[in-house]
Formats: C-alpha cells, structure tokens, sequence
DNA sequence: AAAGAAGGGAAGATTG
DNA sequence: GCAATCTTCCCTTCTT
C-alpha cells in the first residue's frame, strides 16, 4: 500500500467517522479500533482486508453502526472485490482432507470437532457459516443462516453415514462442556474455546501480538450485528497468518 | 402460537 | 474387549 493509498483510506475512514458523528449515539469510544486496524494495515501493508466477505451476511445492523460505518470506509477503498458466495466455492475449497493426522509419527489420530472448527474459523471461505468473535479469547459465532452447511461439511469430512445437522454437532458441542475444551457462553450460537485448546491450536506468535484487539466486542454488545466487521477481520487475520508464516 | 435455540438422556457406531 | 469420541434420536424448556 502506498503512502497515497493509505491517504485514501485514512480520508474514507475519516469521511466515515464524520457521518457517524453526526448521526451516531455516542458510540465513538471505539475509536481506537479503527486506529488499531489502521496501524495493522500499515504495519503489514501487503495485508488487506476483503470487503466481498460480508457480502453473505445478514445486513440486519443499523445504519449508522460504527463499524458499518467503518466497513463501508474499507469498502469504498478496496471496491472492485466481487463477492464470493458459499455457493461459488468447490467442495474440494471447503472440505478439509479426511480425518487423521500425524502425531509424533506413531500412527495417526482422529480429527476431532474442535479441531476442525478451529482450523476452519481461520479459513476465510467460512465466514459465512460461523467466525471469531472474539479472537484471543477463542469466542466465536455461528450464522444462523449456514450453521447447517458448516455441520453438513463436518459431517462429509467424518464419512458419516447420515448428513450432519446444527442441531447434531451442537449436542458434540455440548459434550465438550464436560472436559471443558468447548463451552457455551450465553449469546446466541456462540461459543468459547478453552485456554488449553487455544493454546495447543492457535499460533504462539500470534497470542503475544498486541495488535490484535484484546477484545473485539463489548459485553454489552450485540454479536449478531457484528457480521461485517468480524468477516473482514477474519480476512484480514487469514491473510496475516499466511504471510507470517511464509516470512518465518 | 410457532419457530428457533439450547440442554440433556440414552443408545448406537466407529476407532485406536 | 474397552474407553473415547462422537452420532443419532428424541424430548423438554426457554426465548424471540
């Protein structure tokens, strides 16, 4: 990103702000949000966000909610992405390959649940089906809309006899309450990876990074409106995750 | 009232 | 054979 196209896209963001102050309801404690993501994409200026990810999401937010508002912003300056629909992707882009991996070379273990869900949560063709909430703390989201087409992939990539439900894998879900590696928490289809699972399946340098928010939303918050933003910042984290690791 | 989401018991299936 | 890990079915309760 050149220095004139970071101008362009400090200027949408800052046009955007302007509308926001001036319709908003007080909503502007966030800022440093925007900062945030700011500072992301001119630290990593070959990492950028894809406005085409919310193209698939419920748009059910208000008008002016800040981070439409900002989402707009980011839109306006990377216009030209054309939406990808779940429906575009091949089943070979969303399948992972079938069970069984390697552990320390004697013989191979199952795939298990929340193994595949955290391993899709960073794949960014699966935003319309579930995505991050909150990132560092492992919380993420279903969407209402594809949380069955997420399920029916999970369920293909078991070689299950039967086509894998929500409603299934939430009862998988619930099990996990027990040894405590996924628990629900009280939002709507949300839930929490354990610290332990965070920590054996999330990258180690991207738990110290400080760039990445320490929360993403606001208790107090409405997830469900979040789509846009979460889509995009998924993106943008998918994108910086490959990169590191091509850098390392 | 209806639909969606959530919780859980119980039994079955698969795999290491 | 056994334990772990789901999967499947079904019922109830709660929320929107």
């Amino acid at each position: 990103m050149t220095c004139v196209e970071q101008d362009k896209l400090g200027q949408a963001f800052e046009d955007a702000f302007e509308v926001l102050r001036q319709h908003s309801t007080g909503d502007l404690q966030y800022l440093p949000d925007y900062k945030n993501y700011l500072a992301l994409i001119n630290h990593h200026p070959h990492v950028k966000g894809n406005s085409s990810c919310y193209g698939v999401l419920p748009t059910e937010e208000p008008v002016y909610n800040w981070r439409t508002v900002i989402n707009s912003a980011v839109d306006f300056y990377f216009e030209g992405n054309i939406h990808q629909s779940l429906q575009n992707i091949t089943e070979n882009q969303l399948v992972q390959p079938t069970v069984l991996q390697q552990k320390g070379g004697k013989g191979r273990k199952k795939l298990r649940l929340f193994e595949y869900l955290h391993k899709s949560l960073c794949n960014p063709e699966m935003v319309s089906c579930f995505q991050w909430v909150d990132i560092t703390k492992g919380i993420f989201q279903f969407v209402s809309k594809n949380k069955d087409k997420l399920a029916e992939l999970w369920g293909k990539t078991k070689g299950n006899r039967k086509t894998m439900t929500y409603q299934k894998m939430a009862r998988a879900l619930r099990n996990y309450r027990r040894s405590g590696e996924i628990t629900k928490i009280w939002r709507k289809l949300t839930y929490h990876f354990s610290e332990a699972i965070l920590q054996r399946l999330s990258p180690s340098y991207f738990l110290g990074k400080d760039i990445y928010y320490s929360q993403c939303v606001q208790p107090d918050q409405e997830y469900l409106s979040l789509n846009n933003w979460n889509a995009n910042y998924t993106y943008t984290y998918a994108n910086y995750h490959a990169l590191n690791h091509h850098d390392c």
